[in-house]
DNA sequence: AAGATGCACAACCGCATTGTG
DNA sequence: ACACAATGCGGTTGTGCATCT
């Protein structure tokens, strides 16, 4: 089948933006909107593909934009929701208002990478590194695979049409972003308020499933999401019992798919995101790889 | 002072997904 | 159901600036 190229007029101008091309842009989307983002450069009379402009228009023009370098609060949410999410910009994005996926990605990129490198923290699993090779059979490890494969079976559950949340309204699909939606979710919330709780024994959720439904948080980070994202960390290890809110949440939201022990939630709940965050403060002057 | 190097960020490219007729 | 267009997303590259030698 194939299909035309969008930007393959030499007669379209590429690299940076200027000021007055910017300033079109702007003035045609404030009155007009952006409509159709293949049409708006002629209608606009801008010698730009639509991509561009809409690149332009979302990564640095849209007036909601947030500029400056991200808060230490919002570089942990980043870790932590790449820690669940992965590299999809995008839905990290939407957590942090006023940040573009790009920006975040650049972010992740250029310093949080770089940081959990020097961490000696693996930036793609947040796992420790050994010099000794792959931690394959490492408690973390398996833990990863198992947060994998639960999330595998609950995106599976959600194809089938197992609403796990509040039921849609018909003709409208699930989103598949399942852990997004989890993120977000009063679940999700008291994840996020669990503070210095639950720092002992979490260990695999499979293994301690159909009894662990205590086994909270093991970073110890509150989070909250929006808009006033706030993150507190907290190493103090008072309680080892997670509350009921938890609990309620999670099985009156479980209620409707079997086998709840075994669950992505738990895992969310047991997730090992890096606990110590607190390298983030000084910038890892003070970190060295873990011996193996 | 000048060239080399590294870093940060903006922009581009190509594939995947979604929408539409 | 299919073909195609439009849009979204993530990886990669290009560019300008700062720092180092």
């Amino acid at each position: 089948m194939g299909r035309t190229p969008c930007c393959d007029d030499k007669d379209l101008k590429k690299g940076p933006w200027d000021p007055e091309e910017d300033e079109i842009l702007i003035n045609y989307i404030n009155k007009h909107g952006h409509g159709s983002w293949r049409s708006l450069p002629k209608l606009a009379g801008l010698r730009r593909c639509g991509k561009s402009c809409r690149l332009r228009w979302t990564n640095y023009l849209r007036p909601d934009i947030k500029r400056g370098p991200f808060t230490v609060d919002e570089e942990k949410l980043v870790i932590q929701l790449h820690a669940i999410l992965g590299n999809r910009w995008a839905a990290i994005a939407s957590q942090l208002p006023g940040r573009t996926d790009n920006e975040i990605k650049n972010l992740w990129n250029t310093h949080l990478k770089k940081r959990l490198l020097r961490m000696g923290l693996n930036p793609l699993t947040h796992e420790p590194l050994t010099a000794c090779g792959p931690t394959a059979s490492s408690p973390g490890a398996r833990h990863m695979a198992q947060w994998e494969s639960a999330r595998l079976e609950a995106e599976a559950r959600l194809s089938k049409g197992s609403l796990f949340f509040n039921p849609p309204p018909p003709l409208v699909k699930p989103n598949p972003d399942y852990f997004l939606r989890l993120w977000n979710s009063q679940v999700g919330e008291s994840f996020r308020n669990l503070n210095g709780e639950a720092k002992t024994d979490c260990r695999s959720p499979i293994s301690q499933a159909s009894s662990s439904r205590k086994c909270g948080s093991a970073s110890g980070v509150t989070v909250d999401v929006n808009p006033n994202i706030a993150i507190s960390s907290s190493s103090t290890p008072e309680s080892n019992q997670i509350e009921d809110p938890i609990d309620a949440s999670f099985s009156s939201c479980w209620n409707e798919s079997e086998d709840s022990s075994d669950t992505a939630l738990q895992l969310l709940l047991d997730f090992p995101i890096n606990n110590d965050m607190s390298f983030l403060e000084d910038d890892a002057t003070n970190a060295t790889p873990p011996l193996c």
